[in-house]
DNA sequence: AGCCTTTGACCAGCG
DNA sequence: TCGCTGGTCAAAGGC
């Protein structure tokens, strides 16, 4: 596996300071009471940190109420990935683990199609639990990076999308969505487990001098039904390989779900192609859908045209990452989302429809490998703002616009350097301005410009710099133990998802 | 009852 | 042939 990779050895030596997954024993005594594969997933754990049922309807309203709420005590986790019945009581308290050992990359998954249009798109996504991680085939590449301004913890999450895909003509998309909050990042949990995310920090004092990082096990819910049909040791891995079937009747998809050596990193590999539709949630089942073998199928393709739109393809993998519950949510924002509206701005700004975008994205995944491609990387992390918004790289704002209940306008960037289609949107929480979602997309085709007089641009740069081939320098993790990188000998890319929580040396 | 996870065993490919 | 590894099967048990 190569990199993109480049990608990752720089990163790699970027000393940024990060949480790090302890080693297992550690990181079960922070999921006691279930069985490794009972931690939840990394999709699991990101997506509870957007609650479906969370009063939260936007990003913004999101870090707003995670801003609200800096504390809790305890985290309860009950991980159901992938339909699974899993479940693992989370237990952050005082004598949580500290110092939790950092690994570059937690991990969690998300479903290969991210858009970062769709993400921002609509407060769906983040209403309901990253659901819209999964559109149509973009692979895109999303990073929510939570930071508290005041505190130094950070929480790192991206994606990556298959980079292997070599051809400089074609599109690799990245997208990256930053979030910084002046307060604690709530922890990303399970949207259907985990009842109170902040308590991965049991308080803000507690995150600043201990950072906590909890990865995920649970690979992510791509929106199909899948049964683990095995294990495997892997050697070299503490962690075992996990083999999935899709249930559905006659389907062929198998799903392989690895972790990195130090137990941190979720792998996901996809095999084959679904010979059916994505089962809808039961919740869109009561309106109007039809149920076939326990799954709901769409009985209206008008939905489905209007779903695509959005980037929310549901029959693609659009709902990738989402439990079936998580699902539900978004289906619910799907029916009533009218931001797609942005998606035609940035039509008209580059000429470029972004379901034509999709379309070639989804080519080159297809094309890439003799396997499916699998979800991007996703790392969760908390940063500063200055960090996200003065990434190394120079942007010219080319828009900007109010959404609703959010006082502050999402602003739309493009990069200046000539040719660069690279773009970044960047938008505010309602209630602190200072809480900034940053969403980057597309891949840069030149180096960081001459550096500039802030320290954390020669980290963040120096990394992007080397990358070869991801565009988005906080794409990059701290994931400095090469996870989320692409096998060049199969042509594919290895989506990795990272949850992680950066040490407080991060944000210097 | 149905579906799912767990887990040891089995099989095939490869060096 | 042997050992290793990856992938799969299937029984048992849980929810």
């Amino acid at each position: 596996m190569s990199e993109n990779g480049g990608a990752v050895s720089s990163a790699a030596e970027v000393n940024r300071p990060s949480i790090s997954l302890p080693p297992r024993s550690t990181v079960e005594s922070l999921f006691r009471g279930g069985p490794a594969e009972a931690s939840p997933g990394p999709m699991t754990l990101a997506s509870s940190f957007f609650e479906p049922e969370s009063e939260y309807r936007s990003f913004s309203q999101l870090l707003a109420g995670a801003m609200a709420s800096p504390s809790v005590p305890t985290t309860a986790v009950d991980a159901r990935g992938g339909g699974g019945r899993e479940r693992a009581s989370l237990n952050l308290g005082h004598s949580r683990p500290m110092n939790l050992l950092v690994a570059p990359s937690p991990l969690f998954t998300v479903p290969p199609g991210l858009s970062p249009g769709g993400l921002l798109d609509s407060p769906a996504m983040f209403s309901s639990n990253l659901g819209h991680l999964g559109m149509s085939h973009q692979h895109a590449l999303v990073q929510v990076t939570a930071q508290a301004a005041d505190s130094h913890s950070q929480m790192q999450s991206q994606a990556e999308f298959p980079s292997s895909l070599s051809s400089a003509s074609l599109i690799q998309p990245i997208s990256a969505i930053n979030v910084t909050s002046s307060q604690p990042m709530p922890f990303i949990t399970s949207g259907k487990n985990i009842h109170n995310t902040e308590s991965a920090f049991a308080s803000h004092s507690d995150q600043r001098s201990q950072p906590a990082a909890i990865v995920v096990d649970k690979p992510a819910d791509d929106g199909y039904n899948w049964r683990k049909y095995g294990q495997k040791q892997v050697k070299g891995c503490e962690y075992p390989r996990s083999y999935y079937k899709c249930t559905h009747p006659k389907c062929p998809v198998k799903k392989k779900v690895e972790r990195s050596l130090d137990g941190q990193v979720t792998e996901i590999i996809y095999r084959g192609q679904h010979n059916h539709e994505r089962p809808i949630p039961n919740k869109r089942s009561k309106e109007g859908a039809a149920e076939v073998n326990g799954n709901t199928y769409p009985d209206n393709s008008e939905s489905l045209q209007q779903d695509d739109r959005l980037n929310f393809n549901r029959s693609s993998d659009g709902m990738a990452g989402l439990s079936k519950k998580e699902r539900e949510g978004v289906s619910e924002q799907l029916s009533g989302s009218s931001e797609d509206e942005e998606l035609e701005d940035e039509e008209a700004e580059d000429g470029e429809p972004e379901h034509k975008r999709r379309n070639l994205e989804t080519r080159v995944i297809e094309s890439s490998s003799h396997r499916t491609v699998t979800e991007p990387r996703i790392i969760l992390q908390t940063t500063s703002e200055v960090d996200l918004l003065d990434d190394g790289y120079r942007w010219r704002k080319y828009g900007q616009k109010l959404v609703k209940g959010n006082p502050h306008p999402r602003s739309y960037y493009k990069c200046t350097s000539t040719g660069c289609n690279v773009r970044k949107h960047v938008e505010r929480a309602s209630t602190d301005p200072k809480a900034v979602v940053t969403t980057y997309e597309g891949k840069h085709n030149h180096d960081v410009p001459a550096a500039r007089n802030s320290s954390h641009n020669t980290s963040s740069s120096s990394a992007t710099a080397s990358r070869s081939n991801y565009s988005s320098h906080d794409i990059l993790p701290s994931n400095q133990n090469g996870q989320g990188r692409s096998d060049q000998r199969n042509n594919v890319y290895r989506p990795v998802a990272v949850l992680q929580l950066k040490g407080e040396h991060e944000m210097i």
